[in-house]
DNA sequence: AGGTCGATTGTAAGCGCTTACAAATTTGGC
DNA sequence: GCCAAATTTGTAAGCGCTTACAATCGACCT
């Protein structure tokens, strides 16, 4: 068991317990080249004999890293965000790092304040993991230039690694779903494009959706096409919309689940319902889409919020080592989707 | 604007301009006594001039603050525990402190190793904020001699501030709203007793549940008291139990509203559903719950949050003064809870 | 006017770690 | 076997801030 109480067990009561110099120890400790295999084993022992941890305010101040990193995210509460930043944070913290969460509360102001003061967080965090955030081209190189391990998800044309999926074969998988059932009259309940250069995900659903209609030779009929967002009162709209003003389809495609939750309960304030009257699909895979019966294109938040806390992890790594190697040009991965079958699509 | 770039602003820069020294600085700029007015003024005017922020990690080093705080949650995914970090975590901002997320991941080992060395958190965080954490005996002493600031959400007997709902009392307006209804078979699906003597939420409720039916003359049937946790999954089951091996209430108390909608899908599943087959009211009122008509007693979540971050910061100011003043005693704040009729109850 | 006390400001010694750079040790080539 | 090169280890100077403790500076008494 390793001792806490008694003040703090410092690198140089570990240098002399194992005999060497505290400059020997520390390199031994970041695993640096030029430490004899029996440097490497003394140190070793004397830091589980000690229960030694490094001070991460010295280690930081005298130029090496912080031991932790930001997750940056448009709000912590959405389900989406929520299963992603708990899956980060476990890479991390089984990385030995600490995780700093900075909730952009859906609000520019909040944006604009963390990104005027860069410097400032790159001070206190090794790297940033961005769930994403839409960024003006100034934020973007800001970012790139500060200093700071980075990655991303769900973020497009960045220079840095990013993960996410495919959303317009997302869109497209969902439309044909609805199509192969027969459907012709398909509704698109999606977001509409946010400006931001690197949040293009509502854009690509639209186009995939288009290409699918495309795909069968189908119009896609303006009346049918209308900005839910990504809100369960976006969706509710909407759907409300369509009902009073437009005219039924025969199915809807949903840009997010919670769209087509909002969509569900318009239907049932209009004495509608799925599928009897419409089909409808959306595209995550929400908790409670299996217990509403929602058909819906299932995306892997949390591997994919795993997958990039790992890439961030390895750049850190990397950029921990003394002659930096040659940065790897950014990745961009694509995880799968996969369509699952309920109760809200059936054949027309 | 403030300089960014070229190097880093110290204090010893602010120190040139303000024609001061450092320490004076350095005191001015922590609110210390012992430091005229005019010396304020000046150390204001060049920490605006140089757009000088401290080195969080400089000043832990040399005995100051981290300026960070950490909440820990049993997870983060939970939708009550990720409305109250994200509303605790905006305080902290607001008050300059960076948010650390530890999540529990609902794992004892994890629990294990974050108390086997307090002392290493301690030195990364000022403060830290609980969030629902069974505690034992020892990690609460532990806790309380860690040096580090406390305050909790959800927690009984702690000796730091804690904000929370009264639990029995919300219990037993949730089961006389039924009883109010007419309903006499009244079933209770309810987490059990976690054993920790800091959480016995869970415990409180049903003591409500059965203080209600007392107050009405009512016995409580065996038979229509079930463990459900307080997962969608645990309500599932424990609903199907009911229709399968026990017998229909008249009305249903789920401890949550999470039970309530995997109670609700259950019925579902056996042909049944509410109000018509029987009426049922949770504790909570999640997001989901207007969507699917559930009756509930809402809690504030966010506000408990914010509440308890609001008393975590108060002490760290106070313990951040120079001889800090007698710590004032915990204090424990209930919040009110409310009412919220829907449709998934009515009369018998 | 000399002396004292309190308020304000300055000096300097670290906090625990990293990192040039120098020193010591080993390796290898001829 | 002897010297240069390569490898491993040690020395010492900070990183930017806090904090005893010492030094100043007035105001206030006698």
């Amino acid at each position: 068991m390793p001792q806490a109480k008694t003040s703090r067990v410092r690198i140089q009561d570990v240098a002399a317990l194992s005999g060497l110099s505290i400059c020997t120890v520390s390199r031994a400790l970041r695993q640096l080249p030029n430490v004899s295999a029996q440097a490497k084993a003394r140190v070793g022992d004397a830091v589980a004999q000690l229960g030694y941890k490094a001070s991460s305010a010295a280690s930081r101040l005298a130029g090496g890293n912080t031991g932790s990193v930001a997750i940056i995210a448009p709000t912590a509460t959405a389900w989406f965000f929520a299963r992603a930043v708990e899956a980060a944070e476990e890479v991390f913290a089984d990385s030995g790092y600490d995780t700093v969460l900075i909730s952009l509360r859906n609000r520019p102001s909040v944006q604009q304040k963390l990104f005027g003061d860069l410097a400032g967080l790159a001070q206190r965090v090794d790297g940033v993991l961005l769930l994403n955030i839409g960024l003006s081209e100034p934020e973007m190189a800001a970012l790139a230039g500060s200093g700071l391990a980075l990655a991303s998800v769900g973020m497009h044309g960045v220079p840095w690694d990013n993960v996410g999926i495919d959303n317009a074969e997302a869109a497209r998988a969902a439309t044909n779903h609805l199509l192969a059932l027969g459907h012709r009259d398909v509704a698109i309940l999606a977001g509409s494009e946010t400006g931001a250069p690197s949040l293009v995900t509502a854009n690509e659903r639209r186009r995939g959706f288009e290409q699918a209609m495309a795909g069968h030779g189908l119009a896609v009929d303006p009346d049918l096409v209308l900005d839910a967002g990504s809100s369960i009162e976006g969706g509710r709209r909407a759907m409300a919309e369509l009902a009073e003003n437009r005219k039924m389809p025969s199915a809807i495609f949903a840009g997010c689940d919670e769209t087509a939750f909002g969509a569900l309960m318009a239907m049932r304030e209009f004495g509608l319902s799925a599928p009897e009257n419409v089909s409808i699909i959306g595209i995550d895979d929400h908790q409670m889409s299996w217990f509403l019966g929602l058909t819906t294109m299932a995306q892997p938040v949390a591997d994919q919020g795993a997958f990039a806390a790992n890439l961030l992890i390895e750049r850190l790594h990397r950029s921990g080592l003394p002659n930096p190697p040659p940065a790897s040009p950014p990745s961009n991965h694509l995880l799968d989707t996969k369509l699952v079958e309920r109760t809200s699509t059936r054949r027309r």
